[in-house]
RNA sequence: GGGUUGGUAGUUCAGUUGGUUAGAAUGCCGCCCUGUCACGGCGGAGGUCGCGGGUUCGAGUCCCGUCCAGCCCGCCA
């Protein structure tokens, strides 16, 4: 028997036990004749006292951190006990030990507070995943993965496998292909999502599917993005969007209860795409705090949108004599409260936020609702009293707030907006960690204006289905583009899609929709993205002959489980919620993936490598 | 593809206006220490200043190029 108990597991009670532990050296405390080793194990820290004047062969000298060890001893009631430490009561008075392995020196600190940088940490990833705070990560994960398999199980959701090697469909994200050995000048696609097979078990009448599942996209990385991540992906069939909805609303509300005892009894909020970005600029809003955008002047082509227009009329929009931003074709405005005594360096550093590459204004204008009530704006050259009063008012402005009014292109000016929001929210403490806010997104645009192909892409995915009001919309007009200029002005662009985002605390934690379950209208779809009937056959063939033999209403959604954890976790970095996560140049730089192949398997693939750089 | 920050001891970092032998902390090694748990004390070893080129009497420091890493933009149906 290697361990009777583990290093987290001895109290008071098991006081003059004879036990056994095995772990690891984490550190070696000696005092002449007598030596203290902390030994750590997954469970927790124990320490053991070697006492040489007893046993002149418990000499601890040659023990050296992150040795491996066998101790047989009798568990003691310590002298002086340590109340930060579980286990801080008792000790081990070590009757015999054992090295089972040696350690050479770990070239960082196997430590909750490490000294190790994060390239080291990666390198040495087996070292870092000693560490406490990576293996409560880790642990946060797994019981997200069974609460989400619990409650799914529970609801009659069925976990059934899709394959890794599939079909390429250039449509969306790049796929990472694999060579075929033996269908040589052929390739395997990994999926980017089980979409279409999810969809065709819906057709087979597996009514309730889920799989906590690894997808790969090769795009560039962030410090939420992988190019392999997991996905907790699930589809339903004979549901409306409400019974999704609902679904998943429990799903995640039971995660919070299991996995941080948190019970999220509120109702979750909902919101239209459209007055997402409206009032917050952004299509995945952080509603924790409030801080919504004033829009001051609304341009000629905002959201293709009846709810817009009615909008134009209630807010009240900027004068054309306010002659600063006249040329501009949006202004948006945030107010910020009690923030009215920003010293100039506060507001100059907030101008140079605004103006750094990635946000990319031109400048920031901002107007002061002083606490006695006037007003004082970097645009006073440009305003009079009453003017300024005008935009405070329409911004709901009271006095001690701060206005900051961003300028310029209707899309840019719009990000900035949301960006300078966020960077407020932050830099006021509004975005806590251990706050959570749930929101439902729906309504999204059912099409995206390509301008790079002058065509219209899917903006959720080609299955996605559209708002049944406007099905006729879709089939009745055709989707070329004659002016690309204004594309909003095509019928296309107002087309709504049975699509649902969910959304924490201003991340896009899960999505889906309502699919298409009729060839007719798929065809419809798949025409309207630019794909001819040959292509659609080649692409989506076995997709379009499933839908003619009985294929039910389903649809579905998928959460990005990495994500969610990390969120769980507190953390912005979703790699420390991996086990063995890749770098910002999609490299594993422990095993050094990827690398070179050897000619020998050039040659099985009938492959010849010809680099063009 | 672009922006930005960084790369100096095993590690985390400092290094002024270009100027003597490149420092600190920690880790490591040795000696001392019977109640520590961030143990303590004394001593010691440890450097291709990412790489290449340039300017200069002289470069860790300035210039050009390049590589690597972090974050962001583009991209991510």
């Amino acid at each position: 028997m290697f361990r009777s108990h583990t290093c987290g597991q001895l109290k008071m009670a098991d006081v003059h036990t004879a036990v056994t532990l095995a772990g690891w050296v984490q550190t070696v405390r000696k005092f002449g004749s007598i030596t203290f080793v902390d030994l750590r194990d997954r469970y927790g820290i124990t320490q053991l006292l070697f006492n040489e004047s007893h046993n002149a062969a418990l000499d601890a000298n040659p023990l050296g951190r992150e040795f491996v060890l066998q101790v047989k001893g009798i568990v003691s009631e310590r002298s002086n006990k340590n109340p930060y430490l579980p286990t801080g009561d008792i000790e081990i008075a070590v009757a015999s030990f054992e090295v089972l392995n040696k350690s050479i020196t770990p070239p960082f600190k196997i430590e909750d507070d490490t000294d190790g940088g994060d390239e080291l940490r990666m390198k040495y990833r087996f070292l870092d995943l000693r560490r406490n705070v990576v293996k409560k990560n880790l642990e946060l994960r797994y019981a997200v993965g069974r609460s989400t398999r619990n409650y799914l199980h529970e609801n009659n959701f069925m976990d059934i496998e899709t394959p890794f090697l599939i079909k390429s469909t250039p449509e969306g994200a790049r796929d990472f292909v694999v060579p075929s050995r033996m269908n040589g000048g052929q390739f395997y696609a990994l999926p980017q999502s089980p979409q279409t097979f999810k969809q065709l078990l819906m057709v087979s009448g597996y009514d309730r599917y889920y799989q906590i599942v690894k997808c790969f996209r090769d795009e560039d990385l962030r410090a939420d993005r992988q190019p392999e991540f997991t996905q907790i992906d699930c589809e339903m069939c004979f549901v409306e969007q409400e019974d999704i909805l609902q679904m998943f609303e429990g799903l995640v509300r039971r995660i919070f209860k299991d996995v941080k005892n948190i019970d999220y009894t509120e109702v979750i909020e909902r919101m239209t795409w459209e007055e997402a970005m409206w009032q917050y600029g952004n299509d995945k809003p952080d509603i924790r705090f409030d801080l919504k955008i004033t829009n001051l002047k609304i341009p000629n082509h905002t959201f293709p949108s009846k709810l817009i227009e009615e909008r134009k009329q209630k807010e009240q929009v900027i004068k054309s004599e306010f002659a600063v931003f006249n040329d501009a074709e949006t202004v948006l405005a945030i107010c910020v409260p009690n923030c009215s005594e920003y010293s100039r360096k506060q507001t100059d550093e907030l101008v140079e936020w605004v103006k750094r590459p990635q946000v990319g204004m031109k400048g920031l204008a901002f107007i002061k609702s002083n606490k006695d009530g006037t007003y004082k704006s970097s645009v006073d050259k440009f305003f009079n009293e009453q003017q300024l009063k005008a935009i405070a008012s329409t911004c709901h402005a009271q006095p001690g707030d701060l206005i900051l009014i961003v300028a310029g292109a209707e899309e840019k000016t719009r990000k900035a907006a949301s960006d300078l929001r966020m960077h407020m929210g932050t830099s006021l403490g509004l975005r806590k960690a251990d706050d959570f806010k749930l929101l439902w997104v729906l309504d999204f645009p059912l099409f995206e204006y390509a301008e790079d192909d002058n065509r219209w892409v899917a903006r959720h995915h080609p299955f996605t289905s559209p708002k049944p009001s406007d099905i006729a919309t879709m089939i009745n007009n055709n989707p070329a583009i004659e002016n690309p200029a204004e594309y909003l002005k095509h019928p296309y662009a107002n087309i709504k899609a049975n699509a649902y985002d969910m959304v924490l605390n201003g991340n896009e934690i899960g999505g889906g929709s309502i699919r298409i379950f009729q060839k007719e209208l798929q065809q419809k779809m798949f025409a309207a993205l630019g794909m001819n009937e040959e292509e659609q056959q080649h692409k989506f063939g076995f997709l379009l002959g499933a839908f003619e033999y009985g294929a039910p209403p389903h649809g579905g959604l998928a959460f990005g489980f990495d994500r969610l954890c990390a969120i769980l976790g507190g953390s912005e970095s979703i790699r420390d919620f991996i086990a063995f996560p890749k770098n910002n140049s999609g490299r594993d730089v422990m095993i050094d993936a990827p690398s070179t192949i050897d000619d020998k398997q050039f040659e099985e693939l009938q492959i010849k490598l010809d680099l063009k750089s």
